[in-house]
DNA sequence: GCCAACGTTGGC
DNA sequence: GCCAACGTTGGC
């Protein structure tokens, strides 16, 4: 199993947006971007991922889970792009923000340190770890 | 609200 | 296939 990150605006779509979903989940749609389509093209069903909320709020609010796996797009004609969905798993009780993150040395290779505009980012199982750490998940 | 960084588009 | 222009993202 593997783990990633999902980057979304709050006032586009939150957590609680999510969480309303159930466990119906919803398509990660919207992405256009080839990194981050290529990324959910590696996700399967069962995978891991944290939820982050950019803009105001830079802070990981949840865990998610993949329920399926790369499909096209249904918000687009366009062939190219693809998404899978996710359902909310677990909120976390700590936000994680990303000034946390930014001071700890272990996670400094990051892709969400280093590479901020990239909506959906592969996390290591260390970084996974210690992220639920800090936000008081079972992980 | 600004601006830097970056990715995509389109003209050549 | 290159590269300038443009649009978008997201941190500050």
């Amino acid at each position: 199993m593997r783990y990633w990150l999902f980057k979304s605006e709050p006032s586009t779509w939150s957590w609680d947006d999510q969480v309303a979903k159930g466990d119906a989940g919803e398509e990660w749609d919207g992405v256009r971007n080839y990194q981050a389509r290529n990324f959910m093209r590696e996700m399967k069903i069962g995978d891991q991922g944290f939820f982050y909320h950019s803009q105001s709020e830079k802070a990981i609010v949840g865990t998610v889970e993949v329920i399926a796996e790369a499909h096209p797009d249904s918000k687009t004609d366009d062939a190219r792009w693809e998404c899978v969905d996710i359902k909310a798993l677990n909120p976390v009780k700590t936000p994680v923000t990303l000034d946390q993150i930014k001071a700890d040395e272990r996670l400094s290779d990051m892709v969400l340190v280093n590479n901020s505009r990239l909506s959906v980012q592969p996390v290591t199982e260390t970084e996974w770890r210690i992220i639920c750490d800090l936000a008081g998940l079972p992980g």
